[in-house]
This record gives structure tokens, sequence and C-alpha cells, in this order.
DNA sequence: TTTT
DNA sequence: TTTT
């Protein structure tokens, strides 16, 4: 009916771009957003949000995001479920975004970090984590498989 | 740093009243909110999204929405995390309100459901399902222990 | 950039459906929003701001939206300006919507006020005013000739 | 009932520190917001919304915020009125805004800069117009008398 | 696991 | 100029 989300934050990495079978383009990247108020400890906790984003929007953005570089986000909450090895039902809460603003990365970015945050990526999100302790982690969705159905498409 | 979220939907069921060992209301409950799209298949398809009120407010939601009624909700998402009892950290993603407006409930609302639905509360949310299958849902946040540690509070 | 707006009100009046030269259907209407805090004296004060809702949707909440009933809108703010007969720039600020949810009328909602309201609109919105004083009044959107350019199409 | 905005763009001046005589603070200023499509010329357009901050907020905006930076803005939308000079009753749509994020600043800003846009405040926002002109302006509320009331205090 |  |  009526389900809108505005998000300011940090890419935690460099996004990740997919086709689906149909050659539709997905970008999946986590936002990582401080809250305003501190904790009980005075700590600012941040929050990781996971993001979706489809099509030609999905390309800009992994040509223009890199890891550590603010960005606005709006879109819509949106809950996804699959069955993992075990035969469980994983659910996956996920922000699918229809604009995102791409605002100044971080100060002294330098090719560097890039590059480096490109390597991290592939050799593995997960580092020495077992798969399957990531199968229920809703933040996970980087580490789904990559047959992304077309049927995930939002439109 | 900006995280704002405004939802329109329906209650699932009666929200879950508690109080954290200070004395702090809390209620939660799951809002219905169909997407706007329907999906390949023509269906319209529904997110179940899990809303956590706190204090006063959450006093006036436990004591005027009931399930089936229509609720505009604004807040931020977050995510908690916690061990389940196999020792997985398990990710839950929730919408905590700051501004509920409760709009016109279900036409042909009885009382007898209304009771029903009290019922089928006290009785326990959980009825037959195994306690672990709840586990790594995120949406189960009602299946918590109850002991809401006053950490929870966002303020 | 980013530029979002939700509001949950109700209507001051019907809906006031226009069409382009083109043949595109605009809706107008002004949405009595309160204000949740009260002022110095203890009143409720309220906004009155004015919608604006182009093609499908436009039709639809002419056919669907009543005076007084509640509604929740999303879209961006926007401000317009024209010149006025005196030559003065006037500015007008509105909602461009692009999703409007129809909530419950007004409980004893009969055919009689909706025929009457119906009337009040068909007899001039403008009443005993004089036209000038309505062109410096930015929510005086209703007021405007009724040449709508083609050129306020949003897309 | 529920009123919220949330915006991205860039300051078009310094902000404006002011106190009501009880001595809180409140600050203005001018947000540009891009809109996302362009217009039938092919042009992308620009809104200025005013924007209003009150207290300690409006305190950390006056010292952080300058003229060319970017700012995500979040608040209500809110509508003022007053009689102008000339009696006639003037409307004044602004955003009153509850969190302000202050976002990397222009490139090449020098000190200079900053102090040349401090130099344009001070030497009059309203350049060659008459000030009558802007009293039906509802963005000139930097232009309304010094003499802001108590009874504008949001809380 | 679900609301109309 | 206004809605409940």
């Amino acid at each position: 009916m009526l389900n809108r989300v505005v998000l300011l934050g940090r890419l935690t990495k460099d996004p990740e771009l997919r086709y689906t079978p149909n050659g539709t383009a997905v970008v999946t990247f986590t936002l990582a957003v401080d809250r305003r108020m501190t904790n009980q400890q005075g700590e600012r906790e941040t929050d990781f949000l996971p993001i979706v984003v489809w099509s030609k929007l999905a390309e800009l953005c992994a040509q223009y995001l890199k890891k550590g570089q603010q960005a606005a986000v709006e879109g819509r909450i949106q809950v996804r479920n699959y069955e993992n090895k075990e035969g469980r039902r994983v659910y996956v809460t996920e922000i699918i975004a229809d604009n995102v603003q791409f605002l100044g990365g971080r100060q002294g970015q330098s090719s560097d970090e890039s590059y480096s945050s490109g390597f991290e990526r592939s050799a593995g999100f997960d580092g020495g984590h077992s798969r399957d302790s990531f199968d229920d982690n809703p933040f996970a969705n980087d580490q789904r498989p990559i047959d992304i159905s077309d049927d995930d498409l939002p439109f």
C-alpha cells in the first residue's frame, strides 16, 4: 500500500553486480547507517542494511559507488524467503531501491583502497565462516546462489 | 544518520504488550503491507513487517489497535541480533516506530473476533510450531525470551 | 535529487478534475493534516496542503475520494510560479503525488453530503471572494486559469 | 497526523541564525533540490525550498553549513501565514527540520568564498527588488521582520 | 505463521 | 477558504 524508506549511509564494500538469466542487471550492497542516539553504554551503533537495485540504476551504482562512499537510498522494504540446504525457510529483509544518490566519497580515497576492496570481495566476504552459518544471516544476501531468478524482478 | 520508514498496512494479530524489568512498555505487532505491483503471475504479494513500539505510544497501540485494523507507521529500520540455542547468531530486522496512526478497522468487526484474537494471544502465539523453526525466522521477534533487556530501549 | 513527502490527512472538499489541452487528467485537492503537537495555547493546528495528481491516478482520485475522507499521499514538493494580473510573480508550493491511498471515509457519510459537496464545487469554489485576493495565495491553486499547460506535466 | 519530508540538496546561501525574544535559536536557509526528471525542453529544473530549524540543531547548522554545501533534511511541511503591509494575508510553506545531515561541501571551498557569501547576505538578499514584491514570495522567509514570535516555536 |  |  505505502512502503517508503529513505536512508543515508556508507557502503561497507564495493557493490556486487550480477545479471538475471534474462540479462537484467541487479546490484547489491550493504549500507552502514549510524543510529542517531547512542546506546546505554554511550556508544554509537550502526545498522547494516542490505540494498538491492535493479536495471539501469543497478549499472550506474556498480559504476559510481565504491566501498566507503556515502549514498542516499530511497525505496521500499521487502521480505524475501527461500529454503536453505537444511530445508529451513530463511527470511531476508532488503531495501529495494528506486533512487540512489551518490554523495562524495571518503576524503583520502586512493585507487589502492578501491583495489583492495575489490580484492576483499573476490576473496570472499565470508572469511573463515562456514557457508551454512551465513545462510541464516539475513544480511548475507551477497552469498545467495548466483541463480537470481527473473521472478525476483520488481516490475 | 538518516533512516526513515513510512508504512501503511493491517495488523495480522492483536498487538503484544510486554514490559522491561524497569517497567517500560513495549508493543510488537506485524503489519501486512501489500505491494503496489503484482508479480509475474499477476498476484499481489504482501510483506509482513515486524513493528516495535516503546513507552506511552506502546500502551496506546495495545489499547487501540486490533487484528485486521489499518495503521500508518513511521519510524526507522533496525537490526537486532542474538544467539539462538544452537549457538547461531540470528539477525532480526524490525521497524522501531515513533509515530503510529490508528485508521479505521475492518467493516464487519464483531467483538467475537476481537475476543477470539485475544484468546489466541493469551494461549501463546506459537501454537503447535516447534520453537526451533521459529528461532531462525527474522519475523519471529515475538518468540524471543520474555526477558527483554532494558538495553533494547531506543532512548 | 531526493525529495520525498508522505502525508496523512482529510480532503477539505471533493477533488477537482481537469484536463490539459492534450487530454491528460489532473486532479487537485487540499489535504488537511493535523499537527502532532498542540501550540502554546494548547490548540491543535492543521496544515492545509495542496495536492496535485496526474494521469490515471488523477482519475482514480476523482472517482474514489470525497470531501472529508482520509487519504495517505506520497510524492514530492514542488514550487510553481506564475505572474498574476498585477504583474507580480506568485509562488505556489504543491505536493505532486505519485501514490494515493484511499482510506475509510467519515462515519455517517450520507449520499446527501456527497451531493451537496458536489454542488458547492460546481457552483464555484471561490464564493464571494475577489479573484485578486486569491491570486497571491499559494494555496489557491484551484483558482488558476483553466488553461493548464501541458508544460506542467511532470513526465 | 503524519507529515514527513526528506530532502537532499544544496544551500543557496549561508544559513541565517536568529533568536526569539526568549533566546531560542532559529536558523533559516534555502535548499536547492534538483528534480529527477527534465522538463519538456530537456532542462533540469530545481526547487528552492525554505528550511527552518530550531534550538540546538539550529546552532549546529549555523556553525557547520555554508553556501553551496550539500545537506539532507528531514522534517515536516508547514504553512505559516501573516498579513503583509497592504493588509493581504500571505501564506508561506516551509519545511520545519528535525534532522539535518551535513554532507561534504563543494570541491574548491575556500574561506574566501565563505566570506563573500557572508557579504552577499549582509548586503541584502533582496538585491534590486522592491520589499513588497518579496512579501508575497513564499520563499522570502529570510525577509520577514526580525520579530520572530515565540509562538512560532514548534514545541 | 499472518491482514483485507 | 477548509477536513474530523
